[in-house]
DNA sequence: CTATGAAGGACCC
DNA sequence: ATCCAGGGTCCTTCAGAG
């Protein structure tokens, strides 16, 4: 989107441009009960301050003595300690070490200098409103009359009617709603908006190949190229005609390109585009919003005019500095970009390097000339927001629907991930996560699913005997790696299990489950068993007496990973599960394990070795036999290449190891000579 | 002492 | 009556491993 819901350009910046340091000081406005973060938070002119006045009011009753709100003040308070530590640290300084620090600062500054560039021309295209624009395009009913695209719970955006009430991006609905009670909310719709984008994404690769998407609505690129083979097309080449015939031909310069590229996009999609020009990336984003609606500003190339731009422009303004950034700069002078120059003495002893060197960067006016477009992505996540749950069967459920969201992903992009990370917030919205990384990547949903509920269940229990209350629950997949060819074919712990169901006894350890059946048949999706199982609808509460046949296998606790015998349906499982959470901790399993020791042993379900040790190295080891080609590169021998016909008798595991350095032995064996 | 993984945040759209 | 998203990236800090 082009705004970012706290902060817009609605006109030119000329009466917003050295407002700066009112608007923090304004910000703890007292509508807002001194919380500068809910506050409207905007820039925009135009708006009355009666108008701005009453909008604040209006979110904070709507906002006071909610969950969320105390969540709000709370982090307030966090940024607040932060300043106030960063005000001890700055008392603590003496004159001398910052004026060192200022002739440190200033030889970064000529090392900054010296990779000033000039020499690329650098455009930012922001598409205006840009999912409003499309409801309103693709339905006329909707134009000049507040609308806003997204859900009761969240606005993606809002047209330009509706940000007149203060109705913005990043604004829940129902608070919307109050403000502008004839608000119509429309549903968002990704596919059509992806296709739009596609639409634009094919104006703009023809003035840069190797032009940079940021998000659907937005794009950097680099026109130098074009500008240069530009000085000769012929009248042809700039001139482009408008549906009704009308047409237009162009000029050579930068800004004519510009308007060429805008008006493309405006006789393709109907939708209007803002844009920025400039000697790098930072200004132009920022020079994009300048003129927003449907217009465009260009900085001029060189040093002088880049200086007096940067001179007054808020740091808001940057794109890196947020609202926390902001309020802590602001607590030590700087508002616009020449105070970073004026503090950088100061800076340099406050903030790491990295930081310091963006800052010093921001207050030259430099920034990065070359938009390649980002590799390969990091990581890939799932994650749901739901009405309180706190039953832990519920989570679990909830936990293994993620995972297998997660996994459709992951095949849709052909990729694999070592480290699982499960996220939580809980009512009070509390954010935490909790990640593990295993041995190989996998694309596998047991794999994933039986380690994200691990995590799952080492929250619950830390909160027992209390419930872990959510609101979202959130699964990630990081460190990723390409599914390669070898694992498509690899054996899915999945198959494995259909295969050998009928002759394997339980217990197969956590890589599969008890929950994993439970959901299973909770959700009537049975994962690898064909066969019909009892109770399909009868989750959560309702009891299954349609089936009276006592099938206790089918109950296997996620908790204990045992199928207690007096589970005989659903409401008796789940107190099983609870009692099972709330009674039974860490130590007492580890205890079980070790107790039962000699009968406990695990048959890996890929090898078919069966291995008495613990249940972390079990693990470890079907992860390891599950990747068998990431085995291979590992030996690169032949003794390991068929791993499933190892006679049993041979584990390809230590016997006994110490559990504390499990994630090491497996390594160490396959590298040691037999 | 350093490279690394986990956890938590800030930011962006 | 309802009562603040979901998909990412990057940076910082901390602790334990090598």
């Amino acid at each position: 989107m082009e705004e970012e819901g706290d902060e817009e350009g609605e006109e030119q910046w000329d009466q917003i441009w050295n407002q700066g340091e009112q608007d923090y000081v304004a910000a703890a406005g007292s509508n807002t009960g001194g919380l500068d973060r809910m506050a409207l938070n905007d820039n925009k002119a135009g708006m009355g301050n009666l108008d701005k006045e009453r909008i604040n009011k209006v979110i904070y009753e709507m906002s006071k003595g909610s969950k969320y709100y105390e969540n709000e003040q709370r982090k307030e308070e966090q940024v607040k300690a932060k300043i106030a530590a960063q005000h001890k640290q700055i008392q603590s300084f003496d004159a001398r070490e910052i004026e060192k620090s200022e002739l440190q600062a200033d030889a970064m500054l000529a090392a900054i200098e010296e990779m000033r560039d000039f020499s690329r021309t650098i455009v930012h295209i922001d598409m205006d409103a840009f999912y409003a624009a499309v409801e309103m395009r693709d339905n006329p009913s909707l134009k000049n009359i507040p609308m806003a695209v997204g859900g009761s719970a969240m606005l993606s955006t809002s047209n330009y009617e509706a940000r007149r009430f203060g109705v913005r991006a990043a604004m829940p609905g129902f608070i919307a709603k109050k403000l502008c009670p004839d608000l119509v909310i429309v549903p968002t719709n990704f596919d059509k908006y992806r296709q739009v984008s596609k639409d634009v994404k094919e104006i703009l690769l023809q003035y840069d190949p190797n032009m940079c998407p940021m998000s659907l609505d937005e794009a950097y690129l680099d026109i130098t190229q074009h500008l240069a083979e530009r000085k000769n097309f012929d009248a042809e080449q700039k001139t482009f005609r408008t549906a009704d015939g009308e047409q237009r031909m162009f000029g050579v310069d930068a800004e004519d390109v510009v308007q060429e590229i805008r008006f493309r996009i405006e006789v393709k999609t109907q939708l209007t585009a803002s844009a920025g020009i400039a000697p790098n990336m930072m200004l132009a984003k920022v020079c994009s919003d300048f003129n927003k609606p449907n217009g465009q500003y260009l900085i001029p190339f060189n040093r002088q005019a880049v200086m007096d731009f940067v001179k007054d422009l808020p740091v808001r303004k940057v794109c890196g500095i947020g609202r926390v950034s902001c309020s802590m700069l602001g607590a030590m002078g700087v508002v616009t970009c020449s105070d970073l120059f004026r503090k950088r003495g100061l800076l340099l002893k406050l903030y790491s390097a990295i930081s310091f060197n963006y800052f010093l960067r921001v207050s030259a006016g430099v920034g990065s000339t070359s938009v390649q477009r980002g590799d390969d992505r990091k990581s890939m996540s799932t994650e749901r927001t739901f009405a309180e749950i706190n039953r832990p069967a519920e989570l679990f459920a909830k936990c293994y629907e993620l995972c297998e969201a997660l996994v459709e992903d992951l095949k849709k992009e052909n990729l694999k991930g070592k480290t699982i990370t499960l996220k939580i917030k809980t009512i009070k919205y509390i954010v935490r996560t909790k990640a593990h990384s295993l041995l190989n990547a996998t694309q596998d949903v047991q794999l994933l699913y039986s380690t994200a509920r691990d995590l799952l269940r080492t929250e619950i229990r830390l909160c027992s005997p209390e419930p872990l209350r959510l609101r979202l629950m959130g699964v990630r997949m990081s460190n990723l790696s390409p599914a390669s060819k070898s694992s498509d074919t690899q054996i899915t712990i999945h198959q494995m299990l259909k295969k050998s169901r009928g002759e394997q006894k339980l217990p197969f350890g956590a890589v599969v489950s008890g929950a994993d059946r439970f959901l299973s048949f909770m959700e009537q999706k049975d994962p690898y068993v064909d066969e019909d199982l009892p109770g399909a609808n009868a989750f959560p509460d309702e009891v299954p007496h349609t089936s009276t046949e006592k099938d206790n296998t089918e109950f296997i606790c996620p908790v204990c990973d045992e199928h207690p015998e007096d589970c005989v349906d659903l409401r008796t499982f789940n107190e099983h599960i609870d009692l099972c959470l709330f009674h039974t901790n860490d130590e007492k399993k580890e205890e079980k394990v070790e107790e039962k020791g000699e009968d406990f042993a695990f048959k890996c379900p890929v090898c078919c070795v069966v291995l008495k040790s613990p249940l972390d190295s079990f693990n470890a080891h079907v992860d390891a036999c599950l990747n068998r080609s990431a085995i291979k590169e590992i030996l690169s021998e032949e003794s390991l290449s068929t791993p499933r016909k190892r006679s049993s008798g041979a584990s390809p595991f230590p016997a006994k190891k110490p559990k504390t350095d499990g994630r090491h032995t497996l390594l160490n064996y396959f590298k040691s000579p037999k």
